[in-house]
DNA sequence: GCCCATAGTATTATCGTTAATACGCTACAT
DNA sequence: ATGTAGCGTATTAACGATAATACTATGGGC
């Protein structure tokens, strides 16, 4: 904190008038005549006062702030949260307590633990496990305000995120009416209990009556594009045929991609491949990706809508509600040589 | 703020003994005795208590918080930054303030004032201008630690960063010394006032007798890959020849290698390519970029240490210091058909 | 001239915690 | 027995603000 900064007292002192007056004045009471004020709203200016809202918080018993946990930055979607996140709580003029749990569980509830001891509002938390959540639902059995971004309708507890399983369903439905009877999938999430993505996939073969050979299923042990490099290698390895991938983001995708390029596999003609969360790097890659997109403005705005109506409501919390958005398929090369020969 | 939680009146009701005796048992003073200790620890644990840091900051004088402010999270660069200072603030037992100006200067004064206001014992600012600070400097001249991550030598502020200036020398020389001898630069920042990069790549010329032509310099108009694409088709419009471009981020680089591709330009032999931070999909692009590195933890540890350093200083701020880290240029194929030949 | 409403300002309690000090009791030395 | 050291606990006053209430002039009505 810094060293001795103006206090209302201070003001007080330097006008002399009572604290309470100062207080009232600079909020703009009525009671003040205008006279008093603009002495006081000067004398303030001059000293360069702001209201301590460490002492605010207190009496008022709330902080205007809102904690928002996410796994990590590394992932670009999650780094368009954070900023979505930051942007429109500041505009309601709520400040942002910001963590990452680097997929952690213990840090996590150690995180959460941290923001409650600070009070803030309310947290938006993007859980490491979607399934391991009891931390998570003791806090709001306790009538905390929180809002989880990625959903499980079970969970009984609020969520507003993007349906993964629907997208991962898209994706990999999108593959097989392409002709691609054999896709892999690229997917480490499933290991934290995160299993929405396989489920999708799973689905999609299912429903086209197909069932998946479980050595096309890999953990590529990271999500970065090293990863998805290192999984395409590992998988040819296996000697199963495969004529496309679905992998769990772009980065992974990007890797894959870079692979086949190295290796001389054309894609989409020898591979296609889909990743998932349409960063800008996937449509300017040398085959421009095919991949799952979000409206993640529109999540976050409904998230923060959500926590706020949480932290506004008197009294017991309302009962927990999921919101789910459909994400889209965005076509483009690496999926389909169709579209190559045509646009 | 989570409704009624316990507190440490509610222990001492609960327990009947008096708040001080409670709240000097759970803080370990030797001057309770275990068995009561015991008793506290236990009723605290079972209500469920954490300490209230609102009150405890009040008291205390501290928040035990830092803000940090950021132009934007777009840049993976930034992003990176964000997480090390998360982490390495909350391994010490700080707490994150984050929020981002958007490159607005306006915005950036308001976030300021907010964290001042909720007293934030330092922050560390990444300024939207190089070069207009008065509102930073003002700050730190009323004791308020600050410390910027660009730096200016002049700036009577504290910084630790990366050396912009160098890395772009760095960058150009390079390309210049490869035969190179019309240079573009891609590169908006000036026009904010961030001249740094632009100056190395003046400076590199300057070294080698050369003048650049100033039609070779571009504002890209925004530092997305979109932007990087749209750079580079401009500078092709301008009918001036060049045979290099230096572009002020990875993104842009990538944007402009797009463009070649797609433009039947290869890269290196017609064009050569550099970016700026080394971010991962740089590596993996189709043609692996050359650009500009920094260990960023690294700067991001020092930046830390310092604004504890100032937050710690008793009394009046020690004399303003700017630490430069020297960034270092890795060659890949992007810049260097030699080097494609033999690897 | 007196009462009362009202405008303007001050007083006091409160938020949940910490810090300094005070108090009461036991035990011990003298 | 008596002063005193020390231990265990309680009391009180902060921290910087807000909120409810309490004063104190002043002016108007009769």
């Amino acid at each position: 904190m810094a060293k001795s900064v103006a206090r209302l007292k201070d003001i007080a002192e330097q006008t002399g008038f009572s604290v309470n007056t100062v207080s009232l004045a600079l909020r703009g009471s009525a009671r003040i005549p205008d006279e008093t004020r603009a002495v006081i709203l000067q004398t303030a200016e001059r000293m360069n006062y702001l209201p301590n809202q460490v002492a605010q918080s207190l009496v008022r018993r709330e902080t205007r702030s809102v904690g928002l946990i996410l796994t990590d930055l590394k992932n670009p979607v999650l780094t368009a949260v954070a900023q979505a996140v930051e942007l429109e709580l500041s505009k309601r003029g709520y400040t942002t307590l910001f963590a990452t749990s680097n997929n952690i569980l213990s840090r996590e509830a150690e995180m959460i633990e941290t923001f409650r001891s600070r009070r803030a509002d309310g947290m938006l938390i993007f859980p490491c496990s979607h399934r391991q959540l009891d931390h998570i639902r003791a806090l709001r059995n306790r009538n905390y305000p929180v809002v989880l971004l990625v959903g499980d309708p079970d969970a009984r507890i609020d969520a507003v995120c993007m349906d993964e399983r629907a997208g991962a369903f898209k994706a990999v439905a999108h593959l097989i009416n392409n002709g691609h009877s054999n896709v892999a999938l690229i997917d480490g999430a499933a290991l934290l209990g995160n299993t929405e993505k396989q489920e999708g996939y799973l689905r999609a073969h299912a429903m086209m009556g197909l069932t998946p050979d479980p050595r096309l299923m890999l953990d590529p042990k990271g999500a970065s594009v090293a990863a998805g490099f290192w999984a395409m290698d590992e998988l040819r390895g296996r000697k199963v045929h495969f004529s496309a991938v679905f992998a769990a983001n772009d980065s992974l995708a990007l890797g894959s991609l870079r692979y086949c390029c190295k290796n001389g596999l054309r894609v989409p003609e020898d591979i296609a491949i889909v990743g998932f969360d349409n960063i800008e790097f996937a449509e300017y890659a040398v085959t421009p990706l095919t991949t799952i997109n979000y409206d993640v403005m529109r999540v976050t705005k409904l998230a923060i809508e959500r926590v706020l109506e949480l932290i506004g409501a008197a009294g017991e919390l309302p009962e927990a509600r999921v919101t789910q958005v459909e994400p889209e398929l965005v076509v483009r090369e690496s999926s389909s040589w169709r579209y190559v020969a045509t646009g």
